[in-house]
DNA sequence: AGGGGGACCTGTGCGC
DNA sequence: TGCGCACAGGTCCCCC
Protein backbone atom coordinates (compact mmCIF):
# COMPACT_ATOMS: atom_id res chain seq x y z
CA UNK A 1 0.00 0.00 0.00
CA UNK A 2 3.05 2.44 -0.32
CA UNK A 3 2.65 5.40 -1.84
CA UNK A 4 5.18 8.34 -0.14
CA UNK A 5 3.88 8.62 3.25
CA UNK A 6 3.36 4.34 3.58
CA UNK A 7 7.17 4.00 2.35
CA UNK A 8 8.22 6.65 5.00
CA UNK A 9 6.16 4.69 7.61
CA UNK A 10 8.15 1.49 6.43
CA UNK A 11 11.58 3.01 6.70
CA UNK A 12 10.55 4.21 9.97
CA UNK A 13 10.42 0.96 10.99
CA UNK A 14 13.32 -0.27 9.22
CA UNK A 15 15.62 2.49 10.70
CA UNK A 16 16.19 0.27 14.22
CA UNK A 17 15.86 -3.01 12.94
CA UNK A 18 18.80 -2.34 10.39
CA UNK A 19 20.59 1.33 11.05
CA UNK A 20 24.00 0.41 12.43
CA UNK A 21 23.76 -3.75 11.69
CA UNK A 22 25.98 -5.50 9.98
CA UNK A 23 24.10 -7.70 7.04
CA UNK A 24 25.61 -11.10 8.33
CA UNK A 25 23.64 -13.16 5.20
CA UNK A 26 21.67 -12.49 2.91
CA UNK A 27 19.33 -14.65 0.48
CA UNK A 28 16.70 -14.00 -2.74
CA UNK A 29 14.28 -16.96 -3.05
CA UNK A 30 13.97 -16.28 -6.81
CA UNK A 31 15.96 -14.71 -9.25
CA UNK A 32 14.01 -11.42 -9.98
CA UNK A 33 11.00 -9.36 -8.95
CA UNK A 34 9.68 -6.90 -11.18
CA UNK A 35 13.11 -7.09 -12.42
CA UNK A 36 16.03 -9.31 -11.87
CA UNK A 37 18.34 -8.76 -8.87
CA UNK A 38 21.52 -7.45 -9.76
CA UNK A 39 24.56 -9.34 -10.43
CA UNK A 40 25.83 -11.05 -7.37
CA UNK A 41 23.09 -9.51 -5.13
CA UNK A 42 23.52 -11.89 -2.30
CA UNK A 43 27.14 -11.46 -2.01
CA UNK A 44 27.70 -7.77 -2.35
CA UNK A 45 25.06 -7.25 0.87
CA UNK A 46 26.90 -10.30 2.77
CA UNK A 47 29.13 -8.34 5.47
CA UNK A 48 28.71 -4.98 4.78
CA UNK A 49 27.09 -2.49 7.76
CA UNK A 50 23.60 -0.97 7.13
CA UNK A 51 24.82 2.89 7.84
CA UNK A 52 21.71 4.45 7.38
CA UNK A 53 17.85 3.87 5.63
CA UNK A 54 16.74 6.72 3.90
CA UNK A 55 14.01 7.09 1.54
CA UNK A 56 13.90 9.16 -1.81
CA UNK A 57 10.30 9.54 -3.27
CA UNK A 58 9.12 6.09 -2.90
CA UNK A 59 12.37 4.30 -2.89
CA UNK A 60 13.92 3.39 0.73
CA UNK A 61 17.49 3.46 0.32
CA UNK A 62 19.87 1.25 2.51
CA UNK A 63 23.12 3.41 2.49
CA UNK A 64 26.03 0.50 2.69
CA UNK A 65 29.11 0.79 4.18
CA UNK A 66 30.53 -1.22 1.21
CA UNK A 67 30.16 2.07 -0.88
CA UNK A 68 27.06 0.68 -2.57
CA UNK A 69 22.81 1.37 -1.68
CA UNK A 70 20.48 -1.06 -1.36
CA UNK A 71 17.32 0.61 -3.66
CA UNK A 72 14.20 -0.86 -2.53
CA UNK A 73 10.91 -0.61 -4.47
CA UNK A 74 7.19 -2.13 -2.87
CA UNK A 75 5.35 -1.96 -5.77
CA UNK A 76 1.67 -2.37 -5.28
CA UNK A 77 2.36 -5.48 -2.24
CA UNK A 78 5.70 -5.29 -1.68
CA UNK A 79 5.88 -5.40 2.69
CA UNK A 80 8.68 -5.94 5.15
CA UNK A 81 8.79 -7.74 8.18
CA UNK A 82 10.82 -7.87 11.12
CA UNK A 83 11.95 -10.42 13.54
CA UNK A 84 14.18 -9.62 16.46
CA UNK A 85 15.94 -11.15 19.60
CA UNK A 86 17.03 -7.98 21.44
CA UNK A 87 15.05 -4.95 19.93
CA UNK A 88 13.00 -4.80 23.20
CA UNK A 89 11.02 -1.41 23.28
CA UNK A 90 11.89 -1.03 19.46
CA UNK A 91 9.49 -2.08 16.27
CA UNK A 92 9.46 -5.82 16.47
CA UNK A 93 7.40 -5.80 13.36
CA UNK A 94 4.99 -4.57 11.03
CA UNK A 95 1.40 -5.22 11.72
CA UNK A 96 -1.30 -5.74 8.60
CA UNK A 97 -4.66 -6.71 8.47
CA UNK A 98 -3.56 -10.26 6.92
CA UNK A 99 -1.04 -12.20 7.63
CA UNK A 100 1.73 -12.72 4.74
CA UNK A 101 1.87 -15.83 2.44
CA UNK A 102 5.25 -17.11 3.41
CA UNK A 103 5.19 -18.34 -0.45
CA UNK A 104 5.73 -14.98 -1.50
CA UNK A 105 8.97 -14.35 0.51
CA UNK A 106 11.66 -13.03 -1.51
CA UNK A 107 14.38 -12.08 0.49
CA UNK A 108 15.88 -13.00 3.51
CA UNK A 109 18.68 -10.14 5.41
CA UNK A 110 19.56 -11.54 8.40
CA UNK A 111 21.22 -9.07 11.11
CA UNK A 112 23.21 -8.73 13.63
CA UNK A 113 21.60 -9.05 17.26
CA UNK A 114 19.16 -11.40 15.99
CA UNK A 115 17.19 -9.57 13.41
CA UNK A 116 15.84 -10.55 10.22
CA UNK A 117 14.46 -8.90 7.92
CA UNK A 118 11.89 -10.36 5.32
CA UNK A 119 10.84 -8.98 2.12
CA UNK A 120 7.37 -10.41 0.64
CA UNK A 121 5.48 -9.39 -2.40
CA UNK A 122 3.04 -11.45 -3.84
CA UNK A 123 2.44 -9.50 -7.07
CA UNK A 124 6.36 -9.10 -7.53
CA UNK A 125 5.66 -5.60 -8.78
CA UNK A 126 8.15 -4.28 -6.62
CA UNK A 127 12.12 -4.30 -7.50
CA UNK A 128 15.62 -3.66 -5.99
CA UNK A 129 18.63 -2.87 -6.97
CA UNK A 130 22.59 -2.30 -5.87
CA UNK A 131 24.37 0.96 -7.19
CA UNK A 132 27.41 2.70 -6.24
CA UNK A 133 26.30 5.53 -3.92
CA UNK A 134 28.37 8.24 -5.62
CA UNK A 135 26.83 8.13 -8.49
CA UNK A 136 23.60 8.48 -7.26
CA UNK A 137 22.88 11.71 -9.13
CA UNK A 138 22.38 9.25 -12.69
CA UNK A 139 20.91 6.49 -10.97
CA UNK A 140 18.25 5.44 -13.10
CA UNK A 141 15.32 5.26 -10.86
CA UNK A 142 16.18 8.31 -9.30
CA UNK A 143 17.70 10.70 -11.22
CA UNK A 144 15.00 12.31 -12.97
CA UNK A 145 12.66 12.56 -10.15
CA UNK A 146 10.81 15.59 -8.85
CA UNK A 147 10.72 17.53 -5.56
CA UNK A 148 9.76 15.98 -2.31
CA UNK A 149 6.57 17.40 -1.74
CA UNK A 150 7.88 18.80 1.99
CA UNK A 151 10.75 20.53 0.25
CA UNK A 152 11.59 24.18 -0.64
CA UNK A 153 11.32 23.22 -4.34
CA UNK A 154 8.25 22.15 -4.35
CA UNK A 155 5.97 25.55 -4.09
CA UNK A 156 3.12 26.96 -6.51
CA UNK A 157 5.17 28.81 -9.13
CA UNK A 158 7.31 25.37 -8.99
CA UNK A 159 4.16 23.73 -10.40
CA UNK A 160 2.30 26.07 -12.50
CA UNK A 161 5.73 25.73 -14.50
CA UNK A 162 6.45 22.32 -13.89
CA UNK A 163 2.84 21.91 -15.63
CA UNK A 164 3.38 24.88 -18.07
CA UNK A 165 1.73 23.53 -22.17
CA UNK A 166 0.79 20.28 -20.72
CA UNK A 167 -1.90 19.63 -22.18
CA UNK A 168 -3.31 16.34 -20.15
CA UNK A 169 -5.31 15.94 -17.26
CA UNK A 170 -3.89 17.16 -14.18
CA UNK A 171 -4.42 13.95 -12.28
CA UNK A 172 -2.01 12.70 -14.89
CA UNK A 173 0.12 15.19 -14.54
CA UNK A 174 0.57 14.49 -10.23
CA UNK A 175 1.22 10.96 -10.38
CA UNK A 176 4.14 11.81 -13.18
CA UNK A 177 7.32 11.41 -10.52
CA UNK A 178 9.06 14.05 -12.86
CA UNK A 179 7.20 16.70 -12.00
CA UNK A 180 6.78 15.55 -8.08
CA UNK A 181 8.02 12.17 -6.54
CA UNK A 182 6.10 10.53 -4.21
CA UNK A 183 2.36 10.86 -4.88
CA UNK A 184 0.09 8.02 -6.11
CA UNK A 185 -3.48 7.25 -7.07
CA UNK A 186 -4.74 7.81 -3.38
CA UNK A 187 -3.28 10.82 -2.29
CA UNK A 188 -3.39 12.94 -5.87
CA UNK A 189 -7.30 12.09 -5.57
CA UNK A 190 -7.03 13.96 -2.02
CA UNK A 191 -5.02 16.24 -3.05
CA UNK A 192 -7.05 17.71 -6.01
CA UNK A 193 -10.16 17.55 -3.88
CA UNK A 194 -8.76 19.29 -1.09
CA UNK A 195 -7.75 22.34 -3.40
CA UNK A 196 -11.27 22.39 -4.98
CA UNK A 197 -9.69 21.33 -8.83
CA UNK A 198 -11.28 18.85 -11.04
CA UNK A 199 -8.74 15.72 -11.57
CA UNK A 200 -9.84 16.42 -15.50
CA UNK A 201 -8.21 20.17 -15.84
CA UNK A 202 -6.18 20.23 -18.15
CA UNK A 203 -2.69 20.79 -16.44
CA UNK A 204 -1.15 23.65 -18.10
CA UNK A 205 -4.31 25.84 -16.94
CA UNK A 206 -3.33 25.29 -13.42
CA UNK A 207 -1.24 28.68 -12.48
CA UNK A 208 -1.40 31.12 -9.72
CA UNK A 209 -3.44 31.24 -6.63
CA UNK A 210 -4.68 27.46 -7.98
CA UNK A 211 -0.95 26.23 -8.56
CA UNK A 212 -0.26 27.79 -4.94
CA UNK A 213 -3.82 26.04 -3.35
CA UNK A 214 -3.22 22.96 -4.55
CA UNK A 215 0.82 22.33 -4.31
CA UNK A 216 -0.63 23.28 -0.70
CA UNK A 217 -2.86 20.55 -0.39
CA UNK A 218 -0.54 17.96 -1.91
CA UNK A 219 1.77 19.07 0.70
CA UNK A 220 -0.78 18.96 3.60
CA UNK A 221 -2.14 15.83 2.39
CA UNK A 222 1.59 14.15 2.70
CA UNK A 223 2.38 15.49 5.78
CA UNK A 224 -1.23 14.81 7.46
CA UNK A 225 -0.75 11.27 6.34
CA UNK A 226 3.03 11.03 7.48
CA UNK A 227 2.17 11.80 10.71
CA UNK A 228 -0.88 9.37 11.25
CA UNK A 229 1.46 6.58 10.33
CA UNK A 230 3.64 7.98 13.22
CA UNK A 231 0.73 7.91 15.37
CA UNK A 232 -0.20 4.60 14.30
CA UNK A 233 3.26 3.29 15.07
CA UNK A 234 2.91 4.83 18.41
CA UNK A 235 -0.27 3.37 19.17
CA UNK A 236 0.98 -0.39 18.54
CA UNK A 237 4.28 0.16 19.68
CA UNK A 238 3.32 -2.44 22.59
CA UNK A 239 5.68 -4.39 24.67
CA UNK A 240 6.48 -6.48 21.99
CA UNK A 241 7.39 -3.79 19.68
CA UNK A 242 4.84 -3.97 17.48
CA UNK A 243 4.64 -1.30 14.55
CA UNK A 244 1.43 -0.37 12.98
CA UNK A 245 0.78 0.12 9.92
CA UNK A 246 -0.39 3.60 8.51
CA UNK A 247 -4.35 3.48 8.38
CA UNK A 248 -6.46 6.59 7.13
CA UNK A 249 -9.47 7.93 6.33
CA UNK A 250 -10.37 9.36 2.97
CA UNK A 251 -12.22 12.02 2.06
CA UNK A 252 -12.96 11.02 -1.32
CA UNK A 253 -10.53 7.31 -2.28
CA UNK A 254 -12.73 4.61 -2.31
CA UNK A 255 -15.63 6.79 -1.48
CA UNK A 256 -18.18 6.54 -5.04
CA UNK A 257 -21.76 7.68 -4.30
CA UNK A 258 -20.93 8.76 -0.77
CA UNK A 259 -21.75 12.17 0.09
CA UNK A 260 -19.42 14.51 -0.59
CA UNK A 261 -17.18 16.11 2.71
CA UNK A 262 -16.76 19.65 1.02
CA UNK A 263 -18.66 21.81 2.66
CA UNK A 264 -17.79 23.19 5.70
CA UNK A 265 -20.71 21.23 8.04
CA UNK A 266 -19.31 17.85 6.04
CA UNK A 267 -22.02 17.03 3.76
CA UNK A 268 -22.27 18.12 0.24
CA UNK A 269 -25.30 17.96 -1.65
CA UNK A 270 -22.91 15.65 -4.44
CA UNK A 271 -21.98 12.57 -4.30
CA UNK A 272 -18.57 11.34 -4.84
CA UNK A 273 -18.16 9.69 -8.41
CA UNK A 274 -15.48 7.50 -9.65
CA UNK A 275 -14.32 7.79 -13.18
CA UNK A 276 -11.31 6.28 -15.19
CA UNK A 277 -8.07 8.22 -16.29
CA UNK A 278 -5.48 6.27 -18.02
CA UNK A 279 -7.38 2.95 -16.88
CA UNK A 280 -6.99 3.91 -13.32
CA UNK A 281 -10.13 5.05 -10.62
CA UNK A 282 -9.89 8.75 -10.02
CA UNK A 283 -12.64 9.34 -7.12
CA UNK A 284 -13.95 13.32 -7.10
CA UNK A 285 -16.61 15.72 -6.44
CA UNK A 286 -18.38 16.85 -9.50
CA UNK A 287 -19.59 19.88 -8.02
CA UNK A 288 -16.87 21.15 -5.86
CA UNK A 289 -13.89 20.68 -8.23
CA UNK A 290 -13.29 22.78 -10.89
C1' DA B 1 8.33 15.64 -25.65
C1' DG B 2 4.03 14.32 -24.16
C1' DG B 3 0.44 11.21 -23.98
C1' DG B 4 -2.01 6.69 -24.43
C1' DG B 5 -2.17 1.89 -23.88
C1' DG B 6 -0.40 -2.48 -22.63
C1' DA B 7 2.56 -5.32 -19.78
C1' DC B 8 4.12 -7.16 -15.58
C1' DC B 9 1.81 -10.46 -11.24
C1' DT B 10 -1.37 -12.43 -7.51
C1' DG B 11 -5.27 -11.94 -4.59
C1' DT B 12 -9.92 -10.66 -3.44
C1' DG B 13 -14.63 -9.65 -3.84
C1' DC B 14 -18.64 -9.61 -6.45
C1' DG B 15 -22.46 -11.15 -9.60
C1' DC B 16 -24.33 -15.02 -11.75
C1' DT C 1 -19.84 -23.91 -4.36
C1' DG C 2 -17.68 -22.61 -8.57
C1' DC C 3 -16.43 -19.45 -12.31
C1' DG C 4 -15.35 -15.39 -14.62
C1' DC C 5 -14.57 -10.73 -14.37
C1' DA C 6 -13.23 -6.30 -12.47
C1' DC C 7 -10.23 -4.25 -9.67
C1' DA C 8 -6.06 -3.22 -6.55
C1' DG C 9 -1.84 1.92 -3.31
C1' DG C 10 3.33 1.38 -9.34
C1' DT C 11 6.37 1.76 -13.00
C1' DC C 12 8.37 0.72 -17.48
C1' DC C 13 8.27 0.46 -22.35
C1' DC C 14 6.65 0.89 -26.92
C1' DC C 15 4.14 3.46 -30.11
C1' DC C 16 2.18 7.68 -32.19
Amino acid sequence: MPELPEVETVRRGLVPAMEGRRILSARANRPDLRFAFPDRFAERLTGTRVERVDRRAKYLLARLGSGETLLMHLGMSGRFSITAEDISRQPGDFVYAAPANPAHNHVVLELEGGVVVTYNDPRRFGFMDLFETAVEPTQKYLSLLGPEPDSNQFSGPYLAEALKGRRGPVKTALLDQRIVAGLGNIYVCEALWRARVSPRRKAGTIAGARAEALAGSVRAVIAEAIAAGGSTLRDYAGPDGALGYFQHRFDVYGREGEPGRCEAEGTCPARIERLVQQGRSTFFCPRCQR
